[in-house]
This record gives C-alpha cells, sequence and structure tokens, in this order.
DNA sequence: CAATGTCCTG
DNA sequence: CAGGACATTG
C-alpha cells in the first residue's frame, strides 16, 4: 500500500543527497551510452552473480563480491549471521561486559569446548567449521556485530528507493523495481535493514516464493543501529578480565592459563571485529554504487534495464526454489565451501576470488568516475533549482570519497582475507587424501586432521600433500573420553590443561580445538641419526612451527585432532593429548621461571599452601612476554619438540620404565630429544619415574605381603607372570592401553623385586624405617637398557603397532 | 648448594 | 601425577 510512499520517505531524508546526485544521469540518459553500456554489461553481470553467490550461500544484502568476503569471514569468525541467542537483544547495556560475563564462568566454557577455536589465531578459520559452538566463544562481540547490525549502517536503502521512485514516474517500473529491491532485500535476511511491512504486502502480491525468503529472514530484532557499541569496551574488558583471573589465579594454574588464553583469544576478536566493521562500510559503500549502476541501466536503457529486472526475477526466483536445498549443504560445510557452491565461482580460488573483486572495484572506480562528469554538467544545467542542485558539490565529494573508501576498505580486505586463507592450513583429515596419504603408519606425535571443513579450502590453497596419519599409539596414555577437565588419575596429565573437552566429536568436528597458533621456537633437530635409521622414516622433528602453513608441504600437526576421526585403532584415548601440550608447555614454561624444585618455595609469597597462586601470579608477570608468545604458538607447537612435556612423552616414559627403573638425568635427555630440556622439564622427568618407582615398590610391597598372608613360605612359590596379578597391575599402570610388548626383563626383575620384599618382610626388617632401601639399591642396578628405539620422538607409534 | 630420591599429601 | 618437605650425597 503505502510501501512505496514509505519508501520515499526514508529516502528522501536520508538518501536525498546521494540520490539527487545520481539522478542526473537517469534522466537524459546523456552520456556515452556505448561505453557505458559495454562496462555497464559487465558490471551488471558481475552484480547479478555477485548476486546469485550470495545467496546461495547466504542472504546477504545485494552485496558485492565485498560481502562474500565479508561473509567469509564472518562465517568463519563464527559470527553466523542470525545467531538465534536470545541474549542479543540486550547485548546493548552490557556490552563487552557481557561478554566477559560469558566467560567469566571458564567453567562452562571449557565444557562447550570450542574455545579452542577461538583460541587459535587461526581459529577464525578453523571456525569456520564450527559455527555453533562459536558463537559462545569468546565471539560474542563478534557475534553483535553480525549482519544485521552491519546491515543497519548502510542505512539500507530506503533512499534508494527514494530517487528511483522520483526519477521514474512511470508506475510500473517503479513497482518492479521496488520488487526487485524487496526481494533482495529479503534474500538478504535483512532484518534490520527497514523492510517495510507495506513492501512486504507489495511482494505477496504478486510473488508468492517471497514468502519464503521472508520466512528465511526472520524480522529484524529490534535491533538498534549501533553496530559499534559494543566495541569500545574491549579494553576495559581485557582488564577486568586480568582482575578477575588474578582473583581466581590461586585455584588453578589451569585457570589462569585459560584465561591467559583467553585473553589472547579476545584480542583476535576484536580485531576481527575491526575488520568487520571495515567491512560494513565497504558493504555501505558498494551497495550505493550497486544503486547507481541500477539507475544508470534504468536511464541509459530500457531494455536493458528490463533484462536486468527480468534476469534479477529469474535468478531470485531460481534461487527461492533451491534455497532450501542449498541452505542445508550450506549450513553443513560452510568453511570453504562457500566459495565454490556456485558454478563460476566453483573453482575459484582465494586468488581468482580477490582478482574478481579488484577487477569489480576498478570497474566500479571506473564508473564512478565517469559518473562524475555527468552529474556535474547535469547539475549543471539543471541550475541550482533542483533538490539535487544543491549536491552538486557533495556529489563530487561523494565520489570521491567513495573511490577511495573502496580502495583502501579494498586492500585491507583483501588483505585480510588473505591472511585468513592463508593462517591456519591445518592439516586436513587423512580420510580425505586417500591418494596423498603417506604411509600413515609414522607419525610422530599424534597427528590430527581436523576439520573436514578445510579440505577445499587447504587443497585449493595450498595443494597439501600432507599426510595425516591417524596413529594409534596414542591410546597408551589414553585418557578415557575425558570430556572434561577431569584428570583420569592414572594417566598422568600433569598440569595440563585440557583445553577443552569440547571435543564432543561432532560429525563435523569442527572443533578444530587444536586451535592456537604456535608460535614457538622450534627445536633444533634431534638426533635423527639413531631415529631415522632405525625407523626409516621422515625425520621426526619434522614438525614446522606454524609459520609456513602455506607452504605445501606435509606438515604434520602433532596434537592429535580432537575431531575424531581416528580411524586407527585407538580412538580412545588420541586427541586428548593436543589439548593438554599445549598446556603442558605453559606449565613448562611457567615452572621454568622459577625452580621448580625448592626454590620455588622462597619465590611464593606468603603461605605454603598458596605457593601456587603466588607462582602463578609472578610468573604471568615475569613471564607475561612468553606466555603471550605461547598462546600465539601453543596450539600448533604442541608436540613441536620445544618445551614442554606432552601426554605422549609421559607414555614413553611409562614404557621406558619397564627397561629402566632409574634413568639418570642424561638418559633421560638422551631419549627425550625431542624436548628442550631445562631444570623444570628435567626435573618432571625424574619425578615421573620417582612416582613410577613409587607405584611400582607399592604393588611390591603389597603383593608381598599378600603372598605371606596367603601362606606363601618360600620364595620360590613367588614368580611374576605375564597372567599374575601383579603384572597386571603393573601394566596397567604403565602400559594401560596394553599395546606395547612388555619385555620378559621386566618379569624378572619384578619378580626378583617381589622376593625381595618378601623376604625383607619375612625377616621383619620391614620394622626399619629405611628397610626398603636396601632393596632399592638391588633393584637400581637391575636395569636394563633401554631400545634404541625409544630415543626416536617417534616411538610411541612404532612402539604401539608392535 | 645442587641434584636426587623418598615419603606424604592432594 | 604434582607439590612439597625432607634426607642424602658429592
Amino acid at each position: 500500500m503505502n510501501s512505496l510512499s514509505s519508501h520515499s520517505h526514508h529516502g528522501s531524508d536520508t538518501d536525498s543527497m546521494e540520490c539527487s546526485v545520481v539522478q542526473p544521469h537517469g534522466g537524459p540518459g546523456v552520456v556515452s551510452a556505448s561505453d557505458s553500456e559495454s562496462k555497464s554489461n559487465v558490471l551488471r553481470k558481475l552484480l547479478k552473480r555477485a548476486n546469485s553467490y550470495e545467496d546461495t550461500m547466504m542472504p546477504f544484502p545485494g552485496t558485492t563480491i565485498i560481502s562474500q568476503l565479508l561473509k567469509n569471514n564472518m562465517a568463519k569468525n563464527g559470527g553466523p549471521e542470525r545467531g538465534e541467542r536470545g541474549d542479543r537483544g540486550d547485548r546493548g547495556d552490557r556490552g563487552d561486559r557481557g561478554d566477559r560475563g560469558d566467560r567469566g564462568d571458564r567453567g562452562d566454557r571449557g565444557d562447550r569446548g570450542d574455545r579452542g577455536d577461538v583460541g587459535f589465531p587461526g581459529s577464525g578459520l578453523s571456525n569456520a567449521s564450527s559455527d555453533a559452538p562459536q558463537e559462545d566463544a569468546c565471539s560474542n562481540s563478534s557475534h553483535d556485530s553480525t549482519p544485521q547490525e552491519c546491515l543497519s549502517p548502510f542505512g539500507r536503502p530506503p533512499g534508494l528507493a527514494t530517487f528511483d521512485i522520483e526519477r521514474l514516474n512511470d508506475e510500473h517500473l517503479r513497482a518492479k523495481r521496488a520488487r526487485v529491491e524487496n526481494i533482495i532485500r529479503g534474500m538478504s535476511h535483512s532484518p534490520s535493514v527497514v523492510v517495510p511491512a507495506a513492501s512486504r504486502h507489495e511482494r505477496e502480491h504478486e510473488m508468492d516464493r517471497d514468502r519464503e525468503m521472508d520466512l528465511d529472514c526472520p524480522p529484524p530484532q529490534s535491533q538498534q543501529q549501533a553496530p559499534s557499541s559494543p566495541r569500545g569496551g574491549e579494553v576495559c574488558s581485557s582488564s577486568s578480565r586480568e582482575n578477575k583471573r588474578k582473583q581466581r589465579l590461586p585455584q588453578q594454574q589451569q585457570q589462569s592459563f585459560t584465561q591467559l588464553v583467553c585473553q589472547r583469544k579476545e584480542q583476535k576478536q576484536e580485531e576481527r571485529r575491526q575488520l568487520k566493521l571495515q567491512l560494513e562500510d565497504m558493504q555501505k559503500q558498494l551497495r550505493q554504487l550497486q544503486e547507481k549502476f541500477f539507475q544508470i541501466y534504468d536511464s541509459t536503457d530500457d531494455s536493458e534495464h528490463n533484462d536486468l529486472h527480468n534476469d534479477l526475477h529469474n535468478d531470485i526466483g531460481n534461487m527461492s526454489e533451491d534455497s532450501p536445498a542449498r541452505s542445508d549443504t550450506g549450513g553443513d560445510d560452510r568453511g570453504g565451501d562457500d566459495l565454490r557452491s556456485d558454478n563460476e565461482m566453483s573453482d575459484l580460488d582465494p586468488g581468482h576470488f580477490l582478482d574478481r573483486a579488484r577487477a569489480l572495484l576498478q570497474e566500479q572506480a571506473m564508473l564512478a568516475a565517469r559518473e562524475k562528469p555527468r552529474r556535474e554538467g547535469l547539475s549543471r544545467s539543471k541550475g541550482q533549482g533542483g533538490p539535487g542542485s544543491s549536491m552538486h558539490a557533495e556529489g563530487k565529494q561523494l565520489a570521491e570519497t567513495l573511490k577511495q573508501e573502496l580502495n583502501s576498505a579494498m586492500t585491507q580486505v583483501v588483505d585480510t582475507v588473505v591472511k585468513v586463507f592463508a593462517k591456519p592450513p591445518r592439516p586436513t583429515p587423512q580420510q580425505a587424501f586417500p591418494s596423498l596419504s603417506i604411509p600413515p603408519e609414522r607419525f610422530p606425535t599424534t597427528v590430527n586432521g581436523d576439520n573436514p571443513n578445510f579440505h577445499t579450502t587447504n587443497q585449493r590453497l595450498q595443494c597439501f600433500g600432507d599426510v595425516i596419519i591417524p596413529n594409534p599409539l596414542d591410546s597408551f596414555t589414553s585418557m578415557p573420553g575425558m570430556p572434561g577437565p577431569t584428570n583420569d588419575q592414572t594417566e598422568a596429565i600433569p598440569l595440563v590443561v585440557r583445553k577443552t573437552p569440547s571435543e564432543h566429536h561432532h560429525h563435523h568436528h569442527h572443533q578444530s580445538s587444536a586451535v592456537g597458533a604456535h608460535g614457538g621456537h622450534h627445536h633444533p633437530v634431534l638426533h635423527p641419526s639413531s631415529l631415522s635409521a632405525s625407523m626409516g622414516f621422515s625425520p621426526p622433528s619434522f614438525r614446522h612451527p606454524f609459520p609456513l602453513p602455506l607452504m605445501g608441504y606435509p606438515f604434520q600437526s602433532p596434537l592429535g585432532g580432537p575431531t575424531g576421526g581416528y580411524p586407527g585403532k585407538d580412538r580412545s584415548s588420541p586427541d586428548s593429548m593436543d589439548l593438554s601440550r599445549e598446556t603442558t608447555s605453559l606449565r613448562t614454561k611457567m615452572a621454568s621461571g622459577h625452580h621448580m624444585g625448592h626454590h620455588h618455595r622462597s619465590c611464593s609469597p606468603a603461605h605454603p599452601g598458596s605457593t601456587a597462586e603466588g607462582l602463578s601470579l609472578s610468573l604471568i608477570k615475569s613471564e607475561c612476554s612468553d606466555l603471550q608468545d605461547m598462546s600465539d604458538i601453543s596450539p600448533y607447537s604442541g608436540s613441536n619438540i620445544q618445551e614442554g612435556l606432552s601426554p605422549n612423552h609421559l607414555k614413553k616414559a611409562k614404557l621406558m620404565f619397564f627397561y629402566t627403573r632409574y634413568p639418570s638425568s642424561n638418559m633421560l635427555k638422551m631419549f627425550f630429544s625431542d624436548v628442550k630440556f631445562n631444570r623444570c622439564i628435567t626435573s618432571q622427568l625424574i619425578k615421573w619415574f620417582s612416582n613410577f618407582r613409587e607405584f611400582y615398590y607399592i604393588q611390591m610391597e603389597k603383593f608381598a605381603r599378600q603372598a605371606i598372608n596367603d601362606g606363601v613360605t618360600g620364595v620360590e612359590e613367588l614368580g611374576v607372570s605375564r597372567d599374575s596379578e601383579l603384572f597386571r597391575a603393573l601394566n596397567m599402570h604403565y602400559n594401560k592401553a596394553n599395546d606395547f610388548e612388555v619385555p620378559e626383563r621386566f618379569l624378572e626383575v619384578a619378580e626378583i623385586t617381589l622376593r625381595e620384599f618378601f623376604n625383607a618382610i619375612v625377616a621383619g626388617k620391614d620394622v626399619d624405617p629405611s628397610w626398603k632401601k636396601a632393596i632399592y639399591k638391588v633393584i637400581c642396578k637391575l636395569d636394563s637398557e633401554v631400545p634404541e628405539i625409544f630415543k626416536s620422538p617417534n616411538c610411541l607409534q612404532e612402539l604401539l603397532h608392535e
């Protein structure tokens, strides 16, 4: 009904200026029709195309390639357009605070998992895969500034409609135009964008399919257009975060750690948000340009104009029909698929994409330039009388500004996009490349693939030859499902903070929790010699730090992917490791700051009990820089040599215990060549063995006493075989997965130990407080050589295979 | 003093 | 398993 009128209303106020500027051309149809025509054709096509893919991908206002880029970005960021989260509404008030609040409870965050993605820089990308979870992740903020808000800034096209109407007195044309616009708008989900109810009515009249669209695009949720609202507080939020963190710190290093990670994430989010804003601006500008184009078409050539409309109609119609189906697919795999989806874009790789975008931009710029003169002329001829006359100067400026803005924005966008794409080329899942895959068998630490979504992307961007192989070994220490922070007692996951339990292995596994970036310094190289020789394959230390993700060469991500795609046998435990690694490394780092041993006592504040807290705090302070680095790095570096003992290392240590109960620190260094040793690490390793021994001796004593109680009289009756209870207990502890063949020698030693205990107890030596020492002395001499294979960082894989 | 190791506790 | 206390050794 009055849709039009309302339109005009809007338009006149807001866009009057722009409109007036543009209008001129239309009328006279002046200007070199030939030139503009060819150009316009091209442009038109581009526009059309852009629209079409947009639709296919997701609803977005008639924007162009840029919008696509934006979309991609957003999608990746996990800021799926319509966020469904009820809180959106209130956001205004809470601002970042709100965010913080959410994150405040790390706990629940952790449960949801996924923080991982957010965490790492690449997260943006990886996230693509995991849309849903992402949202809550640290990216609430980004979330806020999602499309809806984005749109609002554009000021929607009210203005557009306006001038069109004015210019085109023809009712028919006007109606058509409005329709088209509405449709486009509707498709693009324009909630926030004012889609006057009236217009909708109109649409209903004419096209039923529009309804679908409407449905698709639920009405705006009363968004105030304050795109920037949430941003301001970032800093504050971080500080508050800090405080919070500090307060909590004491509880667990984990928490502090987490917090740090979180901070990092937040920063990234912030960056992302800013980028988004820029994109928004760009979109706005693009929209304006588009409008101009339309006008030109209309004015210059009716037939074309009609065609255009028709085309649009067709496209739209198709889209509406397809939309349902597409949406499904789109929903499933958004990550890299966005780009292709359309025939034309199908093999679009980022490069093409960018090129295209650039081309478009140029064209637009040219067009704008051409327009300028026209405008000028028109305005002059018109004189001051017309409404648009006043706009003259402004129009010029606008054009200039627009051009500049577009250029700069484009540049930024391009960079951003490139960065994003480039970022985490994480290894893809093994299944994905059967052909490529290299013998999966040996890969150093666990490798994991992560989200499949990336396949396409990765493939395109970089032909990854990588192969990631699932390795079954990990099961070793298996951390059972371990969903939550709960640690398996037996398994040692030291201070490790489990990054995120989230791994509910979604089918899609987006999860990519591995997150993070890693920046570590990497470690020189292990001693490949022995290893490679024995292993016969690629150097273990081949992990490169994340820096060259783009490279095509294969690299393995040591971190197991939580995403479970483990084909291998042991799906049970594998992945968890990656998470822990990060933490481990961090922990190590922290620890390194102080002397783990006795010294840290002094460092710690006052209470002995609070040592942890003090330590954490001081560490944070002193090692702040390091931590930051770490956070960036951690995700990828996980297995990368360097600092920190991973769960795999623990596993390995346990297996080594079958050979040596009292390894010297030197020996440990030899066998853990992929670890950067420092006091802490050394101490930790020693401590591990100490703990192993403790357990071992406890078992021995227990069984010895049990034997005595059972009436055993002579040591002869004591034996340790693979099926004895004692062995079972030990094996359970050191070789839980039972995928390692315990050396016979160990059985002998165990038997000897048991007998020693037995004899000592029988002899009543156990009254002596240090009666065990004698036994220890005996046992320590029974250490046997540890197989060379243990020196290999990859040893686990090897060993486990057996 | 530093490195190791044990014992105990969480 | 990690921390911490404590003992031992060189």
